[in-house]
DNA sequence: CTCATGACCTGACGGC
DNA sequence: TGCCGTCAGGTCATGA
């Protein structure tokens, strides 16, 4: 479920909420997640910790503690975090709870548990974790993600372009929705291998990743089914996808009735414009 | 290296 | 109403 503009969403709601807190208790419901959590060993990690820090890098969200450590999170397809007030009844599907320093409880969901929570080093609050930094590219929004990086990166793969686009070593936080929609700005089919764009295209498709991602962000994120920020709401730019979804549907730019295609590359559906895509 | 496929899970939806 | 197939925003392992 969430991309890069979901989880910076999630991120931006969460930190007033938790800076300055201190997690007073951890409770594990269900340790089966991504990775199996143990939960006596991330209760002795983290009670008592303060929370100094909340950021994102690619779709994961860091939550640095004092002490030195802090916790490396992952929505995975339905992961949510909530904080709740003291004595509010428990989703279904609640995971994790950590119950916070001004009584609150900051619970995370996840229905399919593909998540992902564990403990990691931080050797200073704004580091990031060494075992993501190697797996993972560049932020888009960064001036690192420019179009001479896209286009190095493209000229020197085989791969379909989307593909590459959702490769979290390449460029971080990029996934399903979001890697169509670049492509249909720019204009550009997401089956085109990478090494056959011209530089023009590489150049408007690195614009266009940063302009879609800016846009979701402004507009709290994509909702499709399930996700949810911290506070409840849905985000609002499922009504901007011109794409995503809209298979059969007429294409938003052309005007062509039934235009938009869909297609499955690497087990994931892609949608495109026939027309205003070469 | 690339790529397709399946596994991990649960839920929603459409067709019959 | 129920059953069944298909699909879902992510990541990872495997084998061709």
């Amino acid at each position: 479920m969430p991309e890069l503009p979901e989880v910076e969403t999630v991120c931006r709601a969460l930190r007033p909420h938790l800076l300055g807190r201190r997690i007073e208790a951890v409770a594990v419901l269900t340790a089966r997640l991504r990775h199996e959590l143990d939960a006596a060993d991330l209760r002795a990690q983290v009670t008592g910790r303060s929370i100094e820090a909340v950021r994102r890098r690619g779709k994961y969200l860091i939550v640095a503690l004092s002490g030195g450590r802090g916790l490396l999170l992952h929505l995975g397809m339905t992961g949510a975090f909530t904080v709740c007030e003291p004595g509010t009844p428990a989703d279904k599907h609640l995971r994790v709870t950590f119950t916070l320093s001004d009584q609150r409880s900051w619970r995370f969901t996840d229905p399919r548990k593909f998540g992902m929570l564990r403990v990691c080093e931080l050797s200073s609050p704004h580091a990031d974790p060494a075992e993501l930094a190697h797996k993972l590219g560049p932020e888009p929004l960064s001036d690192a993600f420019s179009a001479a990086y896209l286009t190095a990166g493209a000229r020197a793969s085989t791969k379909p372009i989307k593909n590459l686009l959702m490769e979290q070593a390449f460029v971080a936080g990029v996934g399903n929705i979001y890697a169509s929609e670049a492509c249909f700005r720019a204009g550009i089919r997401p089956q085109r291998r990478g090494n056959r764009l011209t530089r023009a295209e590489c150049a408007r498709l690195a614009a266009e990743v940063k302009g879609v991602l800016e846009e979701a962000i402004l507009c709290g994120g994509t909702t499709i089914s399930d996700f949810r920020a911290p506070d409840g709401s849905t985000g609002r730019f499922h009504v901007a996808l011109q794409v995503y979804g809209r298979k059969d549907q007429p294409c938003l730019r052309c005007g062509k009735p039934h235009q938009i295609q869909r297609l499955v590359q690497a087990g994931r559906s892609s949608f495109f414009c026939p027309n205003c895509q070469r």
